[in-house]
DNA sequence: CCCCAGATTGTCT
DNA sequence: GACAATCTGGGGA
């Protein structure tokens, strides 16, 4: 499991390292993971889309505690999974939009009512649903047995099959480069040219 | 309360 | 590639 420091670092930095990371989630004797293969980061300050960009309030609150706890939110009738970055007081998080499904293969295909590996976890909204992720983990510490954390399995990546490109979905600070996907990978989101 | 934008997804052409 | 479905949070009345 990472130590709750990794989840310290400089936010695009977090969103960098944080691929080939492998995401996991535990319920009752389940264990789903998947490798990481897409995030986003969502900056401190000079960032507009960011959701703490503006003031505190009930949504965004837990972008300010230390990092390394979980911010979950819901939009579009969807819920989306975000690592809080950097230190306390900041607002700033790491969304993880997509990953290569690892195990519990079958229960995510389940949740997701779907039999293609492809389209369980390829997109922010689609892993919550397959991981089962929803706001009762808003604020759960990752470093702690809260049922989801990130594990290192020892496997580099090197920077430059990292591509970088502009965030998806997003209205404002939309040119801003801060979308870091595993280059050709087939479990990312969106059109392939964009992987 | 009411209104509506939004870090999405699925379906249809 | 276009667009509707879906629903919560936050701002305004």
């Amino acid at each position: 499991m990472l130590p709750a420091a990794f989840n310290q670092l400089e936010t695009t930095a977090l969103a960098k390292l944080l691929i080939g990371k492998s995401l996991f989630r535990k319920i009752g004797k389940t264990t789903l993971s998947g490798r990481i293969v897409e995030t986003e980061a969502y900056l401190p300050s000079g960032d507009s889309a960011c959701h703490a960009a503006a003031k505190r309030t009930p949504r965004n609150e837990v972008m300010f505690s230390f990092g390394g706890v979980a911010y979950v939110y819901a939009i579009h009738a969807k819920h989306c999974f975000n690592i809080v970055s950097e230190s306390e007081g900041l607002g700033c998080a790491v969304l993880i939009r997509a990953a290569e499904p690892i195990s519990g293969i079958e229960e995510m295909k389940a949740n997701r009512e779907t039999d293609s590996i492809y389209n369980l976890l390829s997109g922010p909204g689609k892993l919550c649903q397959a991981m089962k992720i929803d706001r009762s983990l808003n604020g759960k510490d990752l470093s702690k047995p809260n049922g989801v954390w990130i594990e290192d399995d020892g496997s580099k990546v090197d920077a430059s099959r990292i591509k970088v490109t502009n965030r998806i979905g997003v209205t404002s600070a939309a040119e801003l480069p801060l979308r870091f996907v595993l280059a050709n990978s087939e479990f990312a989101s969106g059109p392939k040219y964009m992987r």
